[in-house]
DNA sequence: AAAGTAAGTAAGTAATTACTTACTTGCATG
DNA sequence: CATGCAAGTAAGTAATTACTTACTTACTTT
């Protein structure tokens, strides 16, 4: 057996992300790191304790949005649509995928409701949430400069693309495809809806 | 003292509300209805079975979309923009105001987790969403009929719409105003995106 | 070989929780 | 007046939970 530490840790992600804080226990915990119950609190000393370690051991919510980016950064000549469909996709691709980043998911999820009851908790989803915002809000910031974004408010465009993924993520997490349909399809619809907006296009030259 | 079923049910959606499924507790429950929590058993069976009484008593997420679409619906001289920036309002302004809402919409939040667990609770869940999405559909679809709105799947759209508002007044929830800043406008803001697209004008003839 | 360290086993504690049983009180209706 | 009903009081049960104590085992370092 590796790291007992770690193996702690990555058992009470999970166990956070499918129980919720108040419904994992510390029992269930150590029987998922295959540890001794004694040794987690040996570890960690309490419960709450635990949840903070697991806090500082996992920073951002999808694996690396960063990564995300890498894939067509180099390539400048996409137009903005492109890149954007390709990057709801890899996000799309990374939910169906990673396990990890679903557990990741779930667990910030419950952080939400952890939130709303300690502020350190409140803090600490805080900069996750900063974490995925703020670069997308400096890759829209980039675009406006480079001209091919109007100029809209970077934040408000991170917070509303952002918005879907969270939203949509969590329908998936529940209700399976039942409730949106097709991945691909639906990310392919928001992009669409994102970049060009609901209006008519004539109405759009009265302004 | 009135309907003591009702006040049972009132009270335990607000401590479903605020302490989840599992933190929530009977005695708790009983003391905010003001009723012996042998009454509450005597009355529901049990804490699961009680849950399910409170899904079936409050069924709208949003106290009346509907409500909400009166508004405007009789005024047809106005733009598709200004008649979305008014409806955002309204649902912030009824965000801001009722206390019950809130309630209701920590509620749903609440479910998502059970969701997870529990099939009938995601069934429940399942048809709270669409009681929201559906209406938004049908206004988007005569939006379109009446060549206001380009067209968009409508059901992605209210989807996209949705998503914003529940995420941010999560956001709200937990943070207060500190993350997202000044309500009104950054709805603005989004419905300013959610119109005309992040793209410039320019760049959509092209299509 | 001795000593330290990381882990396990086993048992237990005090508090809490969903839920029950048995009996009582107050009020309305026949 | 008597009967019935809705609600309360009081006490308790069995299970679970976070966490502790005391002792043991196995492996590594010196």
């Amino acid at each position: 057996m590796e790291d007992t530490e770690q193996r702690i840790l990555d058992a009470a992600l999970r166990i956070f992300a499918s129980e919720g804080y108040t419904g994992a226990t510390t029992r269930r915990i150590a029987e998922e790191a295959n540890v001794a119950e004694v040794t987690l609190f040996r570890k960690f000393k309490s419960k709450e304790n635990l949840l903070r370690e697991v806090l500082i051991n996992n920073r951002s919510v999808f694996s690396s949005l960063d990564d995300l980016f890498k894939s067509f950064q180099k390539e400048t000549d996409l137009d903005l649509e492109t890149e954007l469909r390709i990057l709801g996709k890899n996000i799309a691709k990374a939910m169906r995928d990673k396990k990890k980043d679903s557990k990741r998911r779930m667990f910030m999820f419950m952080l939400f409701e952890e939130g709303r009851r300690r502020p350190e908790v409140a803090g600490a989803l805080s900069s996750f949430l900063q974490m995925n915002i703020k670069p997308l809000s400096e890759y829209f910031e980039l675009q406006i400069k480079n001209g091919k974004m109007r100029t809209v408010n970077s934040r408000s465009a991170a917070i509303t693309f952002v918005s879907y993924f969270v939203y949509t993520s969590l329908l998936r997490e529940v209700f399976g495809d039942s409730f949106l349909g097709d991945n691909d399809e639906e990310i392919e619809r928001f992009i669409d809806i994102f970049t060009k907006g609901i209006l008519k296009v004539e109405d759009l030259k009265n302004r």
